[in-house]
DNA sequence: ATATACCATTTATCATATAATTGCCCAGTC
DNA sequence: GACTGGGCAATTATATGATAAATGGTATAT
């Protein structure tokens, strides 16, 4: 649970904005009235709408009050708002959305890790191959094992926007999962796969790294599309 | 300017914070240090705090203070954030960072927009087509065209996460400017390249799409690989 | 009909008091 | 001597009340 009044309020209204509580464009209640509906004072209830305006999931002004923003405005990439709309609205259409995002960086990051990858990211890439290969014969959990070689390829990708999408990656394979119910298909576990990336980025070979992803992908969106 | 005390104060910690001015992992001043500086008041000072936790730049608690969070934390794809990141240390290498982001996304989203644009995008595009024309007469801004012609299609591409792209690529371009003096090579001033592109997206040809952006992008890469 | 001045509402800011959290030290105990 | 618990101190967290500023709307004057 979090753990200060603030970040609490911030978590409700967060999550009962997303989930359309308060339609975009309509004003929200008044400081005053979201005092007194959650008991907090309004210290409390000023930091979270600015918490949340940060997010730019709204917006205050005099007179005018608080008002829920458009959906072009939320930041999307943000790893508390992403909480919030896996939360309330999961759907398939969602995650077509989050593969497709997978889709355009998986492969570029792969790409970026051939040509740049440290020899530590290296090896933390070939221990994220062992605990996949672990993971088969049931010595750890495949998702997470999936997960974690994916977060060190974007890792030694070396560009910090696509370090940063580690979390985005994490929850489109935690969605992915509810539907799939398997990790094949989204993430192939054949662990003779991984091997072949790994080896790619070992050898510096980007161009094939980089297919080697696109392909799996490319598989999966035609699966999720097919459910559509 | 920003409006209310809060954001101002806001933006000056975030300035300082992008520019270095306090480490990462160091503490910064307390509330109470911070309202005299500033001369601004607790609650101004502990809302801008508030905002630049939720942007992921710093958390604070009781008695360990505030503390700056490593970058890995920040939400580079929060537009305020990437507005202060340009503005206090722009740089050849950052300029690489976004132009391989860009090389993962726009192919992807003019891929998408082929396959989904409805008849009002694809004829937004198609102004967006003739603002590049004219920007070639001198008529109108090159920059601000290319710009506008690639939200286009990203607003096309009907993923929420693509279309919350815009401001990024926005950025993006208008640093690429700062260093290459010119749009050329960075998004070709050629208007027959762009009419390819909207034809492809117009004749529902994905992969064609996703090629003829991906090929002048991988020249802007490696143009600005050539000078680092 | 238009522009101006005024008014009411809501957020913004300031100020102060009290509570809660937590790192740290110190004493006590085994 | 090392570990455990209590208590202290520093800092943020919360509550509350008062005043300022912004702004939409209205009324008024011309």
């Amino acid at each position: 649970m979090s753990k200060n009044l603030t970040q609490q309020l911030t978590h409700k209204l967060g999550e009962a904005i997303v989930k359309g509580d308060y339609p975009i464009g309509t004003r929200m209640p008044s400081e005053a009235v979201l005092c007194e509906q959650f008991s907090v004072s309004r210290s409390a209830t000023r930091e979270a709408v600015k918490m949340l305006s940060a997010k730019g999931l709204i917006s205050s002004r005099p007179k005018q009050g608080i008002t829920v923003n458009p959906e072009s405005n939320w930041n999307l990439y943000d790893s508390e708002v992403l909480e919030w709309i896996l939360k309330s609205k999961p759907s398939l259409q969602l995650l077509k959305e989050f593969t497709q995002v997978r889709f355009a960086i998986e492969p570029m990051a792969a790409k970026l890790a051939a040509e740049n990858a440290t020899p530590k990211q290296l090896s933390q890439i070939e221990e994220a191959l062992y605990r996949i290969a672990e993971a088969q014969e049931g010595l750890d959990d495949q998702l997470d094992a999936h997960i974690n070689f994916l977060n060190m390829i974007l890792l030694a990708s070396g560009n910090r926007f696509f370090i940063q999408l580690t979390q985005f990656v994490d929850a489109a394979l935690r969605v992915s999962i509810r539907y799939t119910n398997q990790v094949k298909g989204i993430s192939n576990t054949d662990v003779t796969f991984h091997v072949k990336v790994y080896n790619a980025i070992k050898d510096g070979d980007g161009a094939s790294a980089q297919t080697l992803i696109y392909e799996v992908l490319s598989d999966a969106v035609a699966l999720i599309e097919s459910r559509l």
